[in-house]
RNA sequence: CGGGGCGUAGCGCAGUUUGGUAGCGCACCAGCUUUGGGAGCUGGGGGCCCCGGGUUCAAGUCCCGGCGCCCCGACCA
């Protein structure tokens, strides 16, 4: 590519309220943000992308997957469609695709753009033994690849079970919180690692019922207040309603907040906050005073375990500036479902009994495995089967910014040689004078015919701004075509890692650029 | 919901106290000199100073009212 025909505006000051990476970026000219946040590759970036994104779907590939284009569905009505019998198992395909997640305040980043690109590899197999081995060197692959792209991630479970995982990155502003074990290590998402039954509810004089006159109380702290209890010893009752329109009252201790996730599968199916106008409709109380006992409508009461065994409990009534105290689940209250609710937090510990580290990051790649319901296929035995099935996804944007983030220095990016947009930039110090131009374009030509992507800087600019752009860029090898050397025959040759230079011979340059730039990243 | 800040060229900002020709840096355009680590000089283009009303001979600036954005704090019944 002729630098001056290409379209790349590197720009010179650091770029404000961006992160050190995404800024190099921009300056680079790989990428720009429009102003709601959402991102423009430009050519040079569409090269780190389009680098990236083979890494994986050659590895997907290796994997047997076919590559195929289609949007709107999702990959599973195909396979629905064409897999007829297990003579065609394992059987695997692949695709790219964009996903959108809403995003409340826009963030200049591409890990946190609206849209991003995604490769999704879905596989079903006749056995989950066969897709758990699918599964397992889909990770090794994975796992090798991230680690040549320099990307430290570590893998959590994203499922109270272990059919869901995700490689996470850890970064103080991620959208992502998971919890690590001091002790067994276990890893998983907020809401659904395994923590340790909490259960120390302060224990009251007395645990009879009785009708607390609480005008006004209705926050946790000014009831503590007035009652003169601490938070600890309160039952928290938060008011959603289920997709199906079945109210449900979630009950956690006082100093503790609902995890809806967690919610979610407990209630079996997806809850969401109720308004104020449906609390009061649910409990028959101003917002406030929700409690178990006596409502007026059916409602789901999901308890959270912690205080299954818990006793002398203050809740509110359902009924305006009262509570009750004394409270006693199990006898003044039948929880329908009895599970952990409660968000975790740091000072939660772990079913092995051990402290927790909580990190917060994002997730790369997500993966999940599963019963393909509603798709039976005729197995050896001639009986239909279900079929265990394997959905992998891997959020380019993500990666991409945690390898930039990674291959940053002082001066731009030290992409491994397999990612930069460019794998050897020719530099043609002047333009004014032919000869250098020849020289350089025919270096430029040989490369190229050698299959190199090259970048031939021809542009009538300092030689500054071309050496600093092909740094910023992060372009492997950077030979300097110029008159002082011509005069001699040599051409100077240099890499982006180390800083020395070599003098070579004209004769012999592109043969040594060509030996220096193997790939450092094995594909195949 | 409360407190604070901001809104002026594509971007970043000064100018507002004390009303008087619309400014600076970067970027952009033209030309010349340059070219071994982001060049220099000269010239140039570009504005509903967030919107609406008011005071005034005169408002980016003062007054009133909107709108938008950012930060901090509170917000689990």
């Amino acid at each position: 590519m002729h630098c001056s025909r290409l379209f790349l505006p590197t720009l010179k000051g650091d770029q404000p309220r961006l992160t050190p990476w995404t800024g190099m970026m921009v300056r680079a000219g790989m990428i720009r943000f429009a102003g709601d946040g959402d991102c423009y590759v430009l050519p040079a970036g569409r090269r780190v992308f389009d680098n990236i994104g083979c890494l994986f779907q050659t590895a997907f590939s290796r994997l047997g997957a076919h590559e195929l284009l289609f949007h709107g569905h999702d990959a599973f009505a195909l396979l629905l469609q064409e897999i007829k019998s297990y003579k065609m198992l394992p059987f695997a395909v692949q695709r790219r695709k964009i996903s959108t997640t809403p995003v409340r305040r826009p963030s200049f980043g591409l890990a946190f753009a609206q849209h991003r690109l995604c490769l999704e590899m879905t596989a079903v197999a006749e056995s989950t033994s066969d897709i758990g081995q699918i599964e397992s060197t889909l990770r090794e692959y994975i796992h090798s690849l991230l680690s040549d792209l320099g990307i430290c991630s570590s893998l959590v479970s994203a499922s109270p079970g272990e059919e869901q995982w995700m490689l996470v990155l850890p970064y103080d502003k991620g959208d992502t919180d998971w919890y690590e074990c001091n002790g067994c290590g276990q890893k998983a998402l907020d809401w659904c690692v395994q923590v340790a039954r909490d259960d120390m509810p302060v224990k009251t004089e007395t645990s009879e019922l009785k009708r607390l006159y609480t005008p006004g109380a209705s926050t946790m702290a000014i009831l503590c207040e007035q009652v003169g209890i601490p938070l600890e010893a309160t039952l928290k009752t938060m008011v959603y309603v289920r997709e199906d329109g079945m109210p449900v009252l979630a009950m956690v201790r006082g100093d503790r907040e609902v995890d809806v996730r967690r919610l979610t599968s407990a209630a079996g199916g997806s809850c969401r906050a109720a308004t104020q106008a449906e609390i009061e409709e649910i409990t028959g109380a101003p917002c406030g005073f929700a409690g178990p006992c006596n409502l007026p409508h059916k409602a789901l009461l999901v308890l959270d375990s912690a205080l299954a065994h818990a006793s002398g409990l203050v809740a509110g009534a359902n009924e305006a500036d009262y509570h009750l105290g004394g409270l006693v689940p199990g006898r003044d209250f039948i929880p329908d479902v009895i599970s952990t609710i409660r968000k975790a937090t740091p000072q939660d510990r772990c079913v092995c009994g051990c402290t927790m580290t909580s990190h917060r990051g994002f997730g790369l790649i997500t993966g999940s495995r599963f019963i393909l319901t509603g798709m039976k296929v005729q197995g050896r035995s001639g009986t239909l089967q279900e079929l265990p099935a394997l959905s992998v996804s891997v959020d380019v944007n993500r990666v991409v910014e945690a390898t930039a983030r990674f291959a940053l220095d002082e001066r731009g990016f030290n992409w491994p040689k397999s990612v930069a947009p460019f794998r050897c930039a020719v530099i043609a110090v002047t333009v004014r004078e032919a000869s250098v131009l020849e020289q350089a374009s025919k270096i430029y030509a040989d490369l190229q015919r050698a299959g190199l992507h090259t970048l031939l800087d021809d542009r009538d600019v300092g030689l500054g701004a071309k050496m600093a752009d092909s740094d910023l860029l992060g372009i492997p090898i950077r030979m300097l075509v110029g008159p002082q050397g011509l005069q001699h025959g040599y051409v100077e040759m240099a890499c982006r890692t180390g800083g020395e230079r070599e003098q070579v011979k004209l004769s012999e340059a592109v043969d040594l650029v060509l030996k220096k730039v193997q790939p450092d990243i094995q594909t195949i």
